[in-house]
DNA sequence: AAACCCCTTTGATGCAGGTCATTTGCGACT
DNA sequence: AGTCGCAAATGACCTGCATCAAAGGGGTTT
């Protein structure tokens, strides 16, 4: 849980790399001000250290400011399910909105650092400011129809499809933060990989291997290169 | 497309059998009012007649108010995915907010009737009246919560264990309409079912079968009698 | 540097569900 | 009543991925 004191305070949104990710562009500056003003901005987390745990009173969303989170739920007989991956800029935790509390987890793949925009100041603002609002009507939408592709891609796909569709998607989202579209270090594990996308570690790990023997990726444990672009979305159905 | 002519002018937000499903529940009287005076409601839809089709412009938001909805998006390929089920009171089209266009379609599964909400007369609305803002948050919010159940569902669940879900699910909605939880009608085919939980329609058939051999269900065509709704939701993994 | 742990890779085998093909049943139209 | 058409059921076979098992790094601890 990022504690609320004020750690990193020389922040601003303002000034964050992130922002134009994160916040509606067409806010005014004295709307970032006092967008800046409810954000809190909680100490580096390191690996495996949870934002919030499932069963948590919802009070929040979150940005990612560094590192990357993922988001996980737990079913009654334990079995856990990897629901996400968030990277610098993206928003997390849009799922507790719905319930007093998280139906979700959400633990730092390695060491991170987010804001924290607490809900109930944030739609006091959004009244005030109708394109706040939009932004957040926009971003649930959003997830809303990143989920429904991740339903299409678990139930029509196969594993190389699944596993060439991600590793597009980690890319691109790469590239919208000026970060090499083909070569990065992917945050996750081979068994979260799995997890998210339906998928055993070995199925995973066997399909990485296919892929460099194709010559589509160079792959050096988490360190991956696309060696042929039109290859992979081709794979993925694009 | 449901034509805003008067049609059925007669009917009231205040009076409509689903507005405890639909509408939140904190609305003033007057509130209600100003919310029903945005609704335009269509003429009634037939069985395969679109709400809304893919890339058609983002304009509202929808409620069933008889009848069955699916929604659906067809990739590059061609390929269909059933992205869900709507049932009279609950509000379909969310996914088109993100973007200014549908990224989905949205057909009737038999002769419904469906409200439309304009959605920018809608945030229009929300600014003053801030519980209906925290509504369609919620709503947004239930949405997410539920493709990632069913992205739990796809990747970590059997067949048997994805269709005993479906219809725990179906039934429950049912029984908050005041409907008959253990004794329905199934809206959607064979193949939408296997469409919608990853299985073809063979599988869906067998499993049906099957469940039927052991006395879990009477299936006669599309009616479904669940006979051991314990049964079920052992299967459903509680 | 040895011991340990955890992540990853690779191989051998089995099965759930897909694919293909045929049959059955029912409603609509003539 | 007969024919067409479509949804659903059933059977035979096949395959992609899971499962089980083992072994190979790389990092951390003592």
């Amino acid at each position: 849980m990022p504690v609320s004191c004020p750690h990193n305070a020389e922040i601003n949104c303002r000034d964050c790399r992130m922002n134009t990710l994160c916040l509606p562009i067409a806010l005014e500056l004295d709307e970032v001000e006092r967008l800046n003003e409810i954000v809190q901005r909680g100490r580096p987390l390191h690996r495996d250290e949870h934002v919030y745990s499932s069963g948590n009173e919802f009070k929040a969303v979150y940005a990612v400011r560094s590192g990357s989170i993922k988001t996980y739920s737990v079913n009654d007989k334990g079995v856990e399910q990897v629901t996400g991956f968030y990277l610098p800029g993206e928003i997390f935790g849009m799922d507790g909105i719905a319930h007093t509390h998280h139906a979700n987890a959400a633990v730092a793949m390695e060491t991170s650092a987010v804001c924290e925009i607490p809900f109930s100041r944030l739609e006091d603002l959004s009244i005030t400011m109708p394109s706040l609002q939009r932004h957040f009507f926009k971003l649930m939408s959003k997830e809303i129809t990143s989920d429904q592709q991740l339903i299409t891609l678990l139930s029509k796909n196969s594993a190389e499809e699944r596993i060439a569709t991600l590793l597009l998607s980690i890319s691109a989202r790469n590239a919208k933060r000026n970060l090499s579209s083909v070569r990065f270090r992917l945050p996750m594990s081979r068994a979260d990989i799995g997890n998210y996308l339906g998928l055993t570690v070995e199925t995973v790990s066997r399909v990485f291997s296919r892929f460099q023997k194709q010559q589509l990726l160079n792959v050096d444990k988490k360190e991956i290169e696309i060696r042929d672009v039109p290859g992979l979305q081709e794979l993925s159905n694009s």
